[in-house]
DNA sequence: TTCATTTTGTGATTATAGTCACTAATACAC
DNA sequence: GTGTATTAGTGACTATAATCACAAAATGAA
């Protein structure tokens, strides 16, 4: 049986043309189907994050709550896995917050289960450790961004990297994204 | 044998507690001994990243030249690894260069022997994966503080989470790595 | 459809850090 | 030890984006 949701893990997986139909199988049967509905908590800061989720549709933000703001760092959309990975690997009490920001469907996979495939074979733990190659090279970029960039740059690096972010994802989210003023990145919008 | 060095690098990596003895061997073997001068290249822009470092003594810079500027988005002291992710991973000319900033002493491990190693045993994966959550993690933590802190702030961060980086790094660098103005972290540290 | 909530737009003002220009101090090479 | 490089400090000024306050639009639920 493959499911549409399947495929279209299976073809993410496929990009680090590591794992065989047996082992993708493997990975398939700890993942179990997890549903959100707008606004709900996948992972509430103070708690322990127990596992990630590959999100089949909807999107997912990542946030921290500081001096009551909410500052959004990471957002994961459809065929992207939602991660927060401090309190994952050093299981320590989360910072951060994952949350639904429209009805999502997902895979989840727990962090027990994702042990258990790292013990099982060298593939699990090859395909772990590209996965983290891509996500640090992508946070490597977000840095650079907010390093270095001005709020016009940023909003056109957004356009030209992220455009599915840019249409997905309400601005005054992505304004906190990008470290800027919500008036600021409206501004900078409507003068285009 | 046991130098004073390889114990230095033992040390680093027990931290992950993964290597036993032989397999610490088998690392330390494929490992090149290598020094740098003042302002010597490790990776130069435009070429190909082949290796990773541990840095032994001194201290090396990673930065990026925008605009006639150099952007530094790292540093790596003794004990650590220095490296260069995007175009070591992803095999494309590097954007980024790495520098002495001190005379310095390291271990060479190339692309090569490392991949070498991968295969070698899960083992080796593992601690490469290991060593990306850490990495990560990091690099997570400097995304938030550009992100996220004023000035001050982000100078109360250095010294509080990275006293190292203070005491051994010009200010000039310091202030590229925190996104700031030369003499606006100049007039910081004035204050106190 | 209507009402409440969320999201966006925009003007006025202020705070803040960047830039420029120059001096001082420190480090380093010969 | 002298001279050159590099690094750091500081005042004056300017540009820029944050903040505040409010209105408008869009979205979503009942």
């Amino acid at each position: 049986m493959h499911t549409k949701d399947e495929i279209s893990l299976r073809k993410t997986l496929d990009k680090f043309n590591i794992l065989n139909d047996s082992e993708f199988s493997d990975f398939l049967k700890v993942c179990e189907y997890k549903e959100f509905s707008k606004k709900e908590y996948l992972l509430l800061s103070g708690n322990y994050n127990h596992g990630v989720y590959f999100v089949i549709s909807g999107t997912i933000g990542l946030f921290e709550l500081i001096n009551g703001k909410e500052l959004y760092q990471n957002f994961f959309l459809e065929s992207e896995f939602a991660n927060e990975l401090k309190s994952l690997t050093t299981q320590t009490p989360s910072t951060k917050n994952l949350i639904a920001l429209t009805k999502t469907t997902s895979f989840y996979l727990s962090r027990t289960k994702l042990l258990e495939l790292y013990d099982k074979s060298i593939e699990f733990e090859r395909l772990g450790r590209k996965l983290l190659e891509h996500i640090l090279n992508s946070q490597n970029e977000i840095s650079y961004v907010l390093q270095s960039l001005k709020p016009e740059e940023r909003y056109k690096y957004l356009e030209n990297k992220k455009p599915r972010l840019l249409k997905s994802i309400p601005l005054t989210y992505l304004a906190s994204y990008l470290g800027l003023a919500r008036e600021t990145l409206s501004r900078i919008r409507a003068k285009k």
